[in-house]
DNA sequence: GCCGTTTTCGGCCCGACTGTTTTCAGTCG
């Protein structure tokens, strides 16, 4: 088994065990074990399984290792199979319902019986629900309404689309009078790539007209909790959005809290614990004596010199960690030491390689795209059509090729545009790894992306073995979308991504950091090691059209969240540079 | 189940809101 699936059983035995009413910091503990071993590298697990020090990880204690090296070793887990067998699968799925907790799931099956979705169903419907003790009417056609909305409620969203949605609220929210500061928080913040739902903070000593106009605003399709310091809606498109109220002296404290990760938050706690603070969304404040820390916060809070996320971190001795970084896979140590890396910012770009035009499947021609590239302040744009076998896609042969090379040489000729344009193709990997064009053709290129669009379900080992191959072809530049996922909709294709890095770095071949919000591929989660062995990024739009190119920006909130720096990335060279780069090729 | 300058047991982040209660449990983030 490999790491992803090793942490997927692992939050399932958590699950299960949350529907066994089992003590919650187990669960914790498997949950918070499932998330370092998807930190840890394939490698570096493999070893540490091989050698036993899998328990020298934080995190990873007896227990666990034992079961994660049974996982990796045999596919299988006799405790966790033990365990699924005692719990009907369907007291999942009701745990999936907004409103349904662990409790509430127990209490459901141990006193009606209730073991899936559609019994749930029939209890409501028959009026049994509301009968039982701790239930009531109202629990009962919430029950019946997130049974109804399941599949809208529980969905993510991308981060462009959450963000589009999020722009207005959060303009609008700025403007209102009595509004001293209004900032979106959460993932949406820190830049996943997917969003789950909205939350917005607001600084403010006049709460209620607030949140007045926040229930009316005209996307509002459901109003779930509406309080004085707080609010939830469902929007059109069934994303909720929280929206909370502080006092502006707790502003600094509920936009770190707010923004999390739920891991990061957990180990600043921890932090401040062992300087006798006490640290939560109302402040830092000494941790011994009566009274919770909202009262003491309240107490002492309007003498707080803290105001800012710089001078919450400095308090408790770290640099300041863009919202990116908050995730909980080490940053901490590394603010502490003062080695955070300077991110990559978007100002930091200055071209962008891999588009299309209407030569093969893109909206916009050769000089729509320079025009919008230009007003964008690019210094170069790169032109990749897709190659012939992509015939879905309208994918170029040699004969127009070889035209929109000429086309591209005369459009940089005639100097129309300030954006200087590089030939470029997006070359398909056939399936046994062979490229779609001749090393001849390829010759005439400024530069060659190569991906794949077919044979999908290959083996992780053979379709590894194939882009190893294209990346060992020497006209190769870069790799375009790692895995081909689509996020949301389609898993990518299985590769190794480790020896996939490692070969790029050994051929000198750029892994692509696919912009589009739809891919976002490779993957953030792997470029901070990637990145640390030597690898060089592109991030890269895939734009279909002239708005698509704005896309990058999504790539570098990617690139932020994979810890790279402007060095690391090809795009933020000067024109000069990138000649040079392509010509040594 | 994990962890330890509080160290092998006893903690483990903590508060708002809702719906059910008649003082609080459950859920959520």
């Amino acid at each position: 088994m490999n790491k992803t699936e090793i942490a997927a059983v692992l939050v399932d035995i958590g699950t299960l065990l949350e529907l066994k009413g089992e003590n919650p910091f187990k669960i914790r503990a498997y949950q918070s074990g499932a998330r370092v071993v998807e930190s840890l590298g394939e490698e570096e697990l493999a070893q540490r399984i091989a050698a036993g020090t899998l328990e020298e990880v934080k995190g990873i204690g007896e227990a666990l290792a034992q079961k994660i090296t049974e996982l990796a070793q045999t596919g299988r887990l006799g405790f966790y199979e033990k365990l699924k067998a005692s719990i009907p699968a369907g007291l999942v799925e009701i745990l999936s319902i907004p409103g349904i907790g662990p409790k509430k799931v127990k209490a459901l099956h141990d006193k009606l019986g209730i073991d899936s979705i559609a019994k749930l169903q029939q209890a409501c419907a028959a009026g049994r629900v509301a009968e039982l003790e701790g239930f009531g009417e109202k629990t009962q056609e919430k029950i019946v309404e997130g049974i109804r909305n399941r599949e809208a409620y529980g969905k993510r969203h991308l981060w462009l689309e959450a963000w589009q949605v999020a722009e207005p609220i959060l303009l609008g929210l700025r403007v209102l009078k009595g509004v001293l500061h209004a900032e979106a928080c959460g993932s949406l913040r820190r830049h996943m790539e997917t969003v789950g739902d909205l939350d917005f903070l607001v600084a403010t000593k006049t709460p209620e007209p607030i949140v007045a106009w926040f229930v009316q605003w005209p996307g509002v399709k459901e109003v779930t909790a509406q309080g004085e310091t707080k609010a939830s809606v469902r929007l059109g498109s069934g994303i909720q959005a929280d929206l909370r109220l502080v006092p502006p002296e707790q502003f600094v404290f509920a936009l770190h809290h707010f923004t999390g990760s739920k891991d990061h938050n957990i180990q600043m706690r921890h932090r401040a614990l062992q300087r006798g603070l006490s640290m939560s969304e109302w402040g830092l404040v000494p941790a011994e004596g009566e009274g919770t820390a909202k009262q003491k916060a309240e107490e002492r809070g309007r003498q707080t010199d803290i105001k800012t996320e710089e001078q919450l971190f400095a308090h408790l001795g770290l640099a300041f960690i863009p919202p990116e970084l908050r995730e909980g896979l080490g940053e901490i140590e590394l603010a502490e030491a003062k080695k955070l890396p300077r991110l990559v910012e978007e100002s930091d770009i200055r071209g962008v390689f891999h588009n299309h035009t209407t030569a093969s499947d893109g909206h916009n021609t050769l000089e729509e795209m320079t025009a919008a590239a230009e007003a964008l302040g690019f210094e170069f744009l790169g032109i990749a059509d897709h190659s012939k076998s992509s015939f879905q896609a309208r994918g170029l042969d040699e004969a127009r090729l070889e035209e929109q090379v000429a086309a591209i040489k005369q459009l940089n000729a005639a100097k129309k545009f300030k954006t200087h344009v590089f030939s470029g193709t997006e070359c398909d990997i056939l399936p046994d790894g062979r490229l779609d064009f001749s090393a001849k053709t390829l010759a005439q290129l400024d530069y060659v992306v190569v991906s794949v669009h077919s044979s999908f379900k290959q083996s992780r080992e053979e379709m590894t073995k194939r882009l190893i191959k294209a990346i060992e072809h020497p006209h190769v530049t870069m790799l375009g979308h790692l895995t081909g996922r689509l996020l949301l909709e389609r898993e990518g294709y299985e590769v190794d991504v480790d020896k996939i890095v490692d070969a790029a770095i050994a051929n000198g071949v750029i892994i692509e950091l696919n912009a589009s919000p739809w891919r976002l591929d490779m993957d953030w989660r792997h470029w901070r090691k990637a990145a640390e062995k030597g690898l060089l990024c592109a991030i890269n739009p895939d734009a279909h059209s002239t708005a698509g190119l704005a896309h990058f920006r999504c790539g570098v909130g990617a690139a932020r969240k994979g810890w790279l720096t402007r060095e690391n990335i090809l795009n933020t060279r000067p024109l000069r540079a990138v000649v040079d780069f392509f010509a040594r090729k």
